[in-house]
DNA sequence: CAGGTCTTTATGTCAGTACAAAGTCTTGAC
DNA sequence: GTCAAGACTTTGTACTGACATAAAGACCTG
């Protein structure tokens, strides 16, 4: 990050750098104009990085908003905007009269809607489907309930595999409105259901989740490899797109010897 | 904008009403400039009453913004604010070219680092707390790095079963900072803990959650008056004030057969 | 020396304006 | 009749300016 020169096209570039550390004073920030990018969103992104790599550490104060304003060449507001939104991420605290700091906490993420094969491939774990079955089928009681669609409606149901290290980890079930997007065999053993969504122009909103457990059946038993009887995590979520019309039911159940919910949430003020 | 005059003075209520419905025009909104509650915060918090007694029901548009801030004798600029708190509580959705319209799906609560004393009160179960055990003790290996502390240090531990309608339903085990804030029993058994940091004066912030299952051992499952080898449902919290530093490390367990997390989550874009 | 008070500093709130960009809808041409 | 261009609506971004308020420290005073 030191010497790196800031390449500008147009616009008037405003870099600021410094030998200070542990403060925005030490940071090469800059933005530009010219890129269609917000300013505000810009910022933030630099701020962010530099909050990741340990370039400003816990506790370090960002300097007030108006000198940060000036030296970067951007009005109040717009700086406002970009440190309000990593306040709202849970990344830096304000107090009045006193700044705006880097939280000591080591948030990483908080609590996203991110698939499994997201989480899994994050992790490092190289994760593999295996689709065992894909078909349309009418709506029971339970998925259309959940979907919110009458009863013997079509959905298309479909139940996946997954595995790291060939093992299993995961059983999901997975009921999808019919014709809502076209769910390719060799598409979906090779990437998550809801990247194939955001390809297909459904925009995620929300989800309503419940998480419990249970012990397993001979059946569930044999298909992810435990004794039965073994304790297994369940978890159940239907997904709303952004005009509010669930768009996927899930009920997945995972091997609780393998497996975790693991996530950082945060309280809101 | 309407035929509806908007009178200025100065430092009193503005008050629209009208005789449409499903929108923000058959709204009483109105702002109190002479409280010290932020303007935005005021319009806020009618919107979302609003929106939560059916005034403003799913999918109805909110009016323009201009016309909106006309309408309360407000600018722009705070109208939006309080538009911006709804939409990343999930409640609103802005569409350009369009409007902001009140979500479809019953988006009742996200994520909140709630207790489960709090969980289960409101859900109407009349919770109650059996302390079973109250005393100081030094860290063990795993406490003190789930708090971030030196290994030795002393620390609170209370064990508590929590019952409802004379059923145990969860057994806490939780670990605090000694000299953090003062754990009488009583008022463990009347309360929720985080009910009492707060009033104690520490606002959370954020925490670290784990959730997982395995099979019951016999003293879990005589506590909790499940069989042994029941599925439990597990959850380890590392709960940090605004301040970063760690205030409580809690691991849980929960009978599955009775309990399960329940939430509501959203997506950041 | 202890206490409260004033000053400083920073964020919090709000107004008013301007232009950009993305949808929607109408209009017009083919 | 269909399709595309353009007008229009609405939110998105950004700036300037002003005053309020909370926290911290310096200062003065008893």
């Amino acid at each position: 990050m030191t010497g790196v020169p800031v390449i500008q096209t147009d616009g008037y570039p405003h870099s600021v750098t410094s030998a200070t550390t542990g403060s925005t004073q030490g940071l090469d920030l800059s933005v530009d104009r010219s890129s269609p990018v917000p300013l505000y969103y810009q910022l933030a992104r630099q701020l962010e990085s530099a909050i990741e790599h340990g370039a400003l550490g816990p506790g370090s104060l960002l300097g007030n908003e108006i000198e940060l304003a000036g030296r970067l060449g951007l009005s109040r507001p717009t700086v406002r905007q970009a440190i309000q939104s990593l306040v709202d991420k849970g990344l830096l605290v304000r107090r009045r009269g006193v700044g705006t700091q880097v939280v000591h906490s080591q948030v990483k993420r908080p609590l996203e809607l991110s698939s499994l094969y997201d989480d899994l491939e994050a992790a490092g774990q190289r994760p593999t489907t295996r689709v065992l079955l894909s078909e349309v089928r009418t709506a029971s009681a339970e998925v259309a309930a959940a979907l919110g669609i009458t009863e013997g409606a079509e959905v298309h149901l479909f139940e996946r595999l997954r595995l790291t290290h060939g093992q299993p980890v995961a059983f999901l079930s997975n009921y999808v409105p019919a014709g809502l997007l076209d769910l390719g065999t060799e598409r979906l053993e090779s990437t998550g259901l809801y990247r194939m969504m955001r390809n297909a122009g459904i925009t995620l909103h929300s989800a309503h989740q419940t998480v419990g457990a249970r012990n397993a059946n001979a059946d569930e038993a044999e298909r992810l490899g435990e004794p039965e009887g073994a304790a297994l995590l369940t978890m159940q979520r239907t997904a709303y797109d952004d005009t509010g019309r669930a768009v996927e039911y899930g009920s997945h159940i995972y091997r609780a010897s393998r497996y975790s919910f693991d996530f950082q949430l945060l309280v809101r003020n």
